[in-house]
DNA sequence: ATGATTAAAAACCAGACGGTATAAAATGAG
DNA sequence: CTCATTTTATACCGTCTGGTTTTTAATCAT
């Protein structure tokens, strides 16, 4: 997972990884079955690790904004203070999508329309609770959610400086409150 | 350059290109030396064709609503109906940037660069004429459309539908009148 | 029609890829 | 200690990659 996150899935090879992480690479065959399986299983560990705790901020019974700033502030957390890579293996993967396998692709496919999902029934309760006024549909804001996080993501990878994330990040957001 | 954009940059290798473009390998060597002569070639048609006017739109002494109302509509419009692939060629290379050579990976820095601050200079004349009244600074402003348009070409690769991608679009600009 | 020039087709090269078989070394039970 | 099991290291396989060489075909001025 290291190794995908820090220098890109289409970056690592298979032998890369074993020597990288100095398993041998029948090992790692009989572990993970083949390239795919392995990128499925670093897919759903990066998944509980990482994009399951953001989606559990939105199940809390808390004010839309409330976790909308925990959201943000989520988002922005420095990696590398936590000894992170920069950039999300996530937003990674579903951007070389076509290269991945019918296991990792079908991870992640399921992951996008889970985060997805998430975001519009976060939305929708949000409106049912007289927390969300505009009148933006819950699909639309989604969609929205989901496409300014990867674009965070991206620049963080490609070297952004964390203040200016920090502006572009809470402007796009600044039109959901 | 039909090929790249179609397929993805990292998808085709260069015995496909000849294949597809009915042209032999050797020919293909002599006019452009080595892949990564080939992938700038191609990004600087891209860019003269797709991205110049674009940034040539920010340039015409109009209202900064009217020619964010230009930009909008630029971006928005119909891919398919003008016989182009879906997505952003330019996009999609800055995304793979590592797995690009020296000229390409170069190019694809130089090109991206010169947008930012294109859209910057437009941000601060407008500012200057008074046309810009919230206190965002110009460059992460700049910063802020660039990730969008690039967000909306990655949601347009997807599969997202056109009407989702105007709804979320315009909410993404909306912030900036 | 012929001979010089150019382009294309095909085969070829070394290296890296994903994946596997085999042989050596480490481990654990009796 | 000994034998059986498991893990490791190494070498290997076929295929594909970017890139070249060689041979064949086409072009064209004379």
């Amino acid at each position: 997972m290291q190794a995908y996150w820090q220098d890109g899935v289409a970056e690592m090879s298979v032998n890369a990884i074993c020597q990288r992480a100095k398993v041998s690479k029948p090992s790692l065959y009989k572990e993970f079955g083949n390239e795919d399986g392995l990128k499925q299983a670093v897919l759903r560990d990066y998944h509980a690790m990482t994009l399951a705790p953001l989606l559990d901020l939105l199940e809390h019974d808390q004010p839309f904004d409330t976790a909308l700033e925990a959201l943000t502030v989520y988002i922005l957390r420095d990696h590398a203070a936590h000894g992170m890579p920069n950039g999300c293996l996530f937003v990674d993967m579903c951007q070389c999508r076509d290269q991945l396998g019918a296991l990792a692709g079908g991870q992640v496919d399921a992951f996008r329309q889970l985060s997805r999902e998430s975001y519009e029934r976060w939305i929708d309760r949000a409106k049912a609770a007289g927390q969300f006024s505009s009148p933006i549909p819950a699909k639309t804001a989604a969609l929205y959610i989901d496409a300014q996080i990867a674009a965070i993501m991206n620049m963080q990878r490609q070297g952004v400086p964390s203040s200016e994330l920090n502006k572009v990040f809470r402007l796009a957001l600044s039109v959901l409150r």
